[in-house]
DNA sequence: CAAATTGGTAAGTTATGGCTTACCGTAAGT
DNA sequence: ACTTACGGTAAGCCATAACTTACCAATTTG
């Protein structure tokens, strides 16, 4: 619920994309991801922040190094916020067909 | 492509979001959008043109009015970026799996 | 053609959010 | 224990974006 409308705003950012997208191809460490952006590690950590709040990524723990990976329990949530909307449209589309054949 | 990104930015938006979940239960014209929420007219207009950008309304004239509505293709678009990241978590996860089986 | 309705755009204000540097805690390595 | 590496948090700066009022164009109606 709250991670839905999270999500959105997490994926809103470019930098913030970037990070997910990142993460999409292996889990990777703080420093790892900042090394390929152009901005500060503090900046990554701040991103990170926001897409864990959103269920985008988790983390797991390697000393003082924190590997973060994508989580799909918020990617199923938008994914079920939208499919919501495409069901909706979908079934509106197919009653409006309808009626139009009926109208012939 | 461009609508992907520009989806998730216009999704972030809280109100906008609410001006979507309005024209989802049905077409309304920019004046009966603007009734049911607390900002300005003119705010909505706004709203409007940022969500037409990401593809994710369109409207038919009607005399001087505007009728909005969902449109799929913005939809379409945002669905088929986070399938992409879906697809391939599924995919690594079994991969684990597959491997986790092996090491017994 | 004048009046009224509808809605997009401009200009200006304020809040938000992304970035930086500085700082602090924690775990490993020597 | 000291040093080094890693990473989260705080404070402050600046750009962006969400809102307002004011204005204007276009269509319908009397």
């Amino acid at each position: 619920m709250t991670h839905q409308s999270a999500g959105f705003a997490a994926l809103a950012d470019p930098t913030r994309r970037a990070v997910f997208e990142r993460l999409a191809r292996r889990p990777l460490s703080v420093q790892q991801i900042a090394d390929g952006l152009p901005v500060s590690r503090p900046a990554v950590s701040q991103h990170l922040k926001v897409l864990a709040a959103a269920g985008l990524v988790a983390h797991d723990r390697d000393g003082t190094r924190r590997v973060y990976r994508v989580d799909l329990r918020g990617i199923a949530a938008m994914r079920g916020y939208l499919d919501k909307f495409w069901d909706h449209a979908l079934a509106a589309f197919k009653t409006a067909a309808e009626q139009e054949e009926t109208d012939d």
